[in-house]
DNA sequence: CCGAGGGGCGGAAACGTTTCCAGAACCGCT
DNA sequence: AGCGGTTCTGGAAACGTTTCCGCCCCTCGG
């Protein structure tokens, strides 16, 4: 906390030019060599840092992003704004980050603040979606970049991996390698992620030959919930058509929670059970046996959240985008698959599209 | 992307009042109820949001608050960031995220871009410190909040958690369960964490009787490099004065590690083997056994500096506050204690001061 | 009835920057 | 020498807000 900092105007006079010359010597064009040298003078001289606000005020335009999810903390979202973070910062853009908070309520009422200008745009990972949510999305004045699905047809662009489809992957290798009663557990039906996995397992089992499938939800995607939910799925499932030999889990600490149970039950994975999760975490790449997973592409869906943001805010939009990012099934010990050689190191790992 | 924002002058046209008068309805005091009622009314029907830009022009608060670290997406870095919001955003602060780069040189200049005023403060958690830091902390132009020790008397503010203590804690923890052969698994000895804990360490054991202390450093602080260094501290304790039965890591990362060595070696934890992590991540826990671990509170440090940190863009900074936040041991099944009932139930885990 | 005080309002000046516009200087060409 | 064109410079106007400073008028006390 030296001086208060030296103005453009200051600069201005101790160059002696106009503060038009000294604006364009130090940023943009049009100014002879000897006046940017003059002007880079007298900057340096006087410690000189151009001040964010004053030019975002001129330019109409922030260098920010605003990032927004439910819970900033969790591994989705790190990764996503982690990936955001390092795709805009080369280009000069800083990242804010925001909680939505739970419902889609609050969620409209974030949309809405971005209204004050504070950013330039904002990608958001709406927990769950309501008209009110795509109204607020509707009349916004900054652009936005949804993450998931989000329904109804607010006008906003939009990334999403098909989980529904991942679990149906993840279904079919459990299948093919052997599995005839495959249970799942899912999160909260109401949240955007549960719904739509729920709904992949419903689509994939359907049609089978075999006894119903059997399903628990768990009331948080957490490992204490999980575990409730999974003792009474393996309960449910042995006491109404017998013992599963696979479980589906919505999320890996789901899938955690699972092996957890299996191993208070003695039952050995993946010799009596296989497990699968979502999300590819670095939990489930760490853990004992190590977790065959649907990989959602975090990382890739925000960067590309991010490139379509970038596009938008240099004025590139062209309609609203649909990207779509294909989940991955990354095949580990939990379904039978190899012990990866070093733990961390991905190419030890088998991708099956 | 409906229409271009209202203004707070045409608000004030629209309700047929001056612009000043405008601005403290809405915001000020010093108003008359009628003429509240009046403006408010306007702006409603106007759609009229403030401009941020222009507010933090005027006022010269950004209500911005920077957070920088050198991996955004650790668990540590996570879980502070997560603290510092959930203490600001109340307060109307925003949290701008950057990442400072692995270098001291990268970190100064960061700082030294916090004088374009684009937040209010800085919370910073340097990886490496050198003058050069400290020079940038002294001629900052906004208030810095330094967590973890930085070398060098900058003026700024601190909270740190002495983790060299807490190696002392698990040490001692260690040698109270009957364990005579301690080694330590360290991270890069150049990183401020790094050096700190292999400090801690070679206090804690100078001076006993038995034979000397046996340790090794991984290259980085991820499962993967401990593997590695894991099976070397081993192989070398056990060629070099006798086979370990208690290895100290300085990281959860560097924990798990020894755990898949150990298993690698048919040694059972914590039979044959005690293993002690740093930093009570979720993945100790979770993993099977779980992980006895220093808590360093990261959660607790985020949540100091952002309260040190609105006091100070609040104008009540006396002098450099210097905040400790002491570390824990939390005792699990890799030394030996209880399994928790439920995983991530943290009232089932057993806190040693 | 008069003066002092205060609450409420409007005018205008900042805050720091970029950029439009007009003018000046200079160059090359006919 | 005159003229069109290019290159550079300076003046001034924004951008949207808060707040200082007068001014008016009302009220209350003497």
């Amino acid at each position: 906390m030296t001086s208060s900092r030296a103005t453009l105007v200051q600069v201005a006079e101790r160059a002696g030019v106009s503060l038009a010359s000294t604006s364009r010597a130090l940023h943009g064009s049009g100014a002879s060599a000897a006046m940017v040298e003059r002007v880079r003078a007298a900057a340096d001289e006087l410690g000189y840092s151009p001040d964010a606000v004053g030019r975002s005020l001129r330019m109409k335009r922030t260098f920010q992003i605003a990032f927004a999810a439910a819970d900033i903390g969790g591994p989705a979202h790190v990764e996503m704004m982690t990936a955001i973070h390092g795709e805009l910062a080369p280009h000069g853009y800083r990242v804010v980050v925001l909680a939505t908070g739970d419902t889609a309520a609050s969620t409209a009422d974030l949309v809405h603040s971005l209204n004050s200008g504070f950013a330039d745009g904002m990608v958001l990972v709406p927990p769950r979606t309501d008209d009110l949510l795509a109204d607020s999305l509707r009349r916004r004045d900054a652009p936005v970049v949804v993450v998931g699905r989000a329904s109804g047809d607010h006008g906003a662009d939009s990334v999403s991996t098909d989980s529904a489809a991942g679990i149906g992957r993840a279904v079919r290798h459990l299948r093919e390698t052997g599995r005839r009663r495959i249970g799942f557990l899912g999160g909260p039906a109401d949240s955007v992620p549960g719904e739509e996995r729920r709904r992949g397992f419903d689509a994939a089992t359907a049609g089978g030959g075999g006894p119903p499938a059997v399903a628990e939800a768990a009331a948080e995607f957490t490992v204490a919930a999980g575990e409730v939910a999974a003792r009474r799925l393996l309960d449910r499932a042995a006491a109404d058509g017998g013992p599963l030999d696979a479980v589906v889990a919505a999320d890996d600490l789901l899938a955690i929670a699972v092996l957890r149970a299996a191993r208070e039950r003695g039952l050995s994975v993946p010799g009596d059970l296989a497990v699968t999760g979502v999300g590819d975490t670095e939990l489930g790449r760490i853990f004992q046996p190590s977790l065959t997973s649907v990989s959602l592409g975090w990382a890739e869906c925000g960067r590309s959240a991010a490139r379509i943001m970038l596009d938008l805010v240099r004025g590139r939009g062209e309609g609203a985008r649909r990207v779509r990012v294909e989940p991955r099934l990354i095949v580990r010990e939990s379904t039978g698959g190899a012990a990866p050689g070093a733990a961390g190191d991905p190419a030890a790992d088998t991708p099956e599209p």
